[in-house]
DNA sequence: TTTGTAATATGATGATGATCATATCAACGC
DNA sequence: GCGTTGATATGATCATCATCATATTACAAA
């Protein structure tokens, strides 16, 4: 081996990056394999040497985007009793600091309408991931004496990507506030965790 | 006049209607103008005689597209009382048609994760749309009695969106099946709209 | 039937972008 | 220091696509 036995894994992860970014701001037929060699400080001559097509790449960032999103997850619901853990996760979902960072948030959100329109393989990965965050959801609400988990935790997430959505799409800012407020509260009152309206 | 006065007219829609499809099947980016008119029955020659960019092209099929569900909307609640029209908008918006037509489905959810990259023009017009159909809803839900009416509806909004999207990611149709279910029963148990859970 | 012109078709043009072929460079072992 | 070779860079190529320039065609009116 003539470079560092790492140096070509960075530099893959350092593209992959680049790659999440790029497909979650501007979707997954907009965003040009030179452009993303770019952002990773690379020119694009390389890439094949890491990825056999762009579709490749986007499947594998798209990995990458879950395994981020979902570390992010654990770190926020982590060391919180299932109640707490529930609000934070909420309050860190529809905040407006998620909403602003499109391309480093939530892949579901981001990505909603685009998926429909990718591979299977790439949609099984997608619902992999909704499936283990709604289990996990499932749990704290279980924990909580509820008894229809499932069905809520389903529910709770759909709102969630819902809610996300039609606050990015509202141009006016306020509006946009005023949905994710809205859902905020509809989920943590519906859900027993909050005791006003 | 040589051709028929409404001649141009008629084509402009169908044309419109080609795009409406075309673009929620395959997002704005990937529509080409040349498979649209092709859609249209013509060819690509014409296009810049009826509309000054693809972008305007965009734009008008967006328009079309709400003004076609918005008018399904309102023949699906028609003649109904509150309750039955709020039932039956639910039930319509979560059925597995309306997951499978994506081609003439809610743009909405059809777009959702397109939108924050275009125009925001065109964003208001979704907004605009989202509101309306926010405001129906939220009128039912008054004349239920409901105080909270218009949180509610948003709420109601993003989870039908939400679960929608879902559903149509969700590549196991069982599964997908149950997406929609659940976010069926859970809307209807939470805005009274239904007896048993 | 002929004709003028609006509506449409045919055929460029230039830009962008995926992919590949070839050249250059970096750093490890000698 | 130097060559070897893996990692990147440079520079095509070919396809797709928006847009435009020019040619046809269809049909109302004469």
């Amino acid at each position: 081996m003539r470079y560092d036995t790492e140096h070509k894994q960075k530099t893959r992860t350092k593209v992959l990056q680049a790659a999440a970014k790029a497909i979650r701001a501007d979707g997954p037929h907009r965003v040009a394999v030179a452009g993303v060699m770019a952002d990773a400080g690379l020119t694009h001559g390389g890439f094949y040497a890491h990825f056999a097509s762009k579709d490749e790449l986007v499947a594998a960032a798209i990995e990458h985007m879950f395994d981020e999103t979902r570390a992010r997850a654990q770190h926020e619901m982590e060391g919180r009793g299932p109640a707490e853990g529930l609000v934070a996760y909420i309050d860190f979902y529809l905040s407006r600091k998620h909403r602003d960072a499109r391309d480093s948030g939530c892949p579901m959100a981001a990505l909603a309408s685009d998926l429909p329109r990718l591979d299977e393989a790439v949609r099984e990965q997608f619902a992999d991931g909704a499936s283990r965050l709604t289990a996990t959801l499932s749990e704290k609400l279980a924990a909580l004496g509820h008894v229809n988990v499932d069905a809520e935790a389903r529910s709770m997430v759909a709102e969630l990507i819902g809610a996300l959505s039609l606050a990015r799409i509202e141009p006016d800012s306020k509006r946009s506030d005023a949905i994710l407020s809205a859902s905020r509260h509809q989920l943590k009152e519906r859900l027993g965790l909050e005791a006003s309206a």
